[in-house]
DNA sequence: CGCTTCATTGACGACGTTCAAGACATGTGG
DNA sequence: CCACATGTCTTGAACGTCGTCAATGAAGCG
């Protein structure tokens, strides 16, 4: 089984649509040389032969936005890769109240090795193409091949520290700071550089990015309500740090300022 | 090198000293064999050749209670296991703010291969003994030996999941709920059955055990204050949840009573 | 004994939640 | 085309939890 597509596949409507087919263009036919996260998924440190192995093994699924990919305590029979859209584990108390654990972006691995239920609700943000793997035939690859194993200890470690980051701000920070430090994380992975006309010395200063995330979202990331959400964002926007274009788009006219705001000791790494 | 002490050893005086000498009796001659964590640590799924190889390149220190074992951004030399005593991962920000981050019990693991500077804090808790090994060759072992690289990313999976519950308590847990979990946590993970003459069958719901933690240690880990944390320990003694033995000996009554009052939906578990 | 550290308790206020109303955009059907 | 419903977001007012500031108590140590 090579691979496999929902039918349910979403028409291609939206800019996020679009960017999903950009991103990862002939989904269907798409060999593991030519895959977007080739370099950063699990994949990252495989020889050629090996990828052969995973390409044998491999398939897609999509997932339309705000659709789950796996309940926490589901059995889950694969494990694998975001290659493009948003994703978010969450979760719940038995009255309700959320919190989101954990956010996967493109080469982001999905699922536990050696283990066969979910312990988060994954759900899609935006349109999510996933690269799975079928468990059993990828844990024997995984004691087969250090490569892989050794990819995904660097990348656990490296969420592991990006949790630990995020319990600071759980833990500690005010409710504008979380906004920030929210909007920092956001920026500095996927900003595009605004050409507002600030001149080149000014340019590494200026950020914009799409909000992929809802009120609702937000407020679940950062441990608040969505009512607080709104009210810190505003109140951003009142004072020069950001400015919004529709209720969906940021833009960040000064970067140091933001970083500021975020009370963040990370004092820097803008463009990493 | 095969061992080494440090200079300032801690004499022994208080009941948490002796605990840890008798945890690792003759330490300074102790071999892997005999060691107390030897099958939960790094080392765990080590063959006995692998192990002579690590036996050759450890070295313990000791740390006395309350001292600094690195500071973030320093340069670690070595990486290694706690032996005995608790230690805690800390972050602080430039205001004093500061978050605990990690937990390390015994068997925990130090450090992060492929990295030369601490990313937190790490200070001892009680007194801490420590199996150390230099950086460079234990990391020449991980690519040698699948067994620990295999072993370190067991361990870290189950850290990541800790931090992703502890960041539900964060984000989304009163303060009297918070103070009820990180009871239930430190219960489940070392209570003592407690004879209180309930009777057998009620054994198993009576719990008690010694807080390793000042107020602001347990203030630093659930994010609050610490007058908050001695007002909700009071409120739990006033609503008989638990009963304290001095400030810092615990007894709780009922495990379930408590477990109901963490909000808990990880429903028992209980002796695990 | 006083000194220091750690913990408890009270009074007060700020920050964030709760509850409620209304704005805005999108989609549906008459 | 408008009326109406729905979902998302914003804003206001009242409330409550938890933080701040301060005084006091308890325990360990020179």
């Amino acid at each position: 089984m090579p691979f496999y597509i929902d039918a349910d596949q979403p028409s291609v409507t939206s800019l996020s649509d679009m960017r999903i087919f950009m991103e990862a263009p002939e989904l269907k036919s798409i060999h593991c040389d030519e895959c977007p996260i080739r370099h950063r998924a699990v994949c990252a440190k495989c020889e050629s032969d090996e990828l052969e192995q995973l390409d044998r093994i491999k398939y897609y699924r999509t997932f339309e936005a705000g659709q789950p990919i796996v309940w926490a305590g589901d059995r889950m029979s694969f494990v694998g890769s975001v290659v493009s859209g948003y994703a978010t584990l969450t979760q719940t108390m038995e009255d309700g109240r959320t919190q989101m654990v954990g956010l996967l972006l493109p080469s982001d691995f999905v699922g536990r090795p050696g283990r066969d239920s979910a312990a988060y609700n994954i759900s899609a943000t935006t349109d999510v193409v996933m690269c799975c793997f079928r468990k059993k035939p990828f844990e024997d690859m995984m004691s087969d091949t250090p490569h892989i194993a050794q990819r995904l200890l660097e990348m656990t470690l490296d969420e592991l520290d990006a949790a630990r980051e995020w319990m600071l701000v759980l833990g500690r920070k005010t409710a504008r700071e979380k906004i920030a430090s929210l909007f920092a994380i956001i920026a500095r992975r996927e900003s595009v550089l605004a050409n507002t006309g600030l001149g080149v010395k000014n340019v590494a200063r200026a950020a914009s990015f799409d909000l992929k995330f809802t009120r609702e979202a937000m407020a679940d990331y950062l441990g608040l309500t969505i009512e607080t959400v709104s009210r810190q964002i505003s109140a951003l926007k009142k004072d020069g740090v950001i400015s919004l274009q529709g209720k969906r788009h940021v833009i960040v006219p000064d970067m140091y300022r933001l970083i500021d705001e975020a009370g963040d000791d990370s004092d820097g790494g803008l463009l990493v």
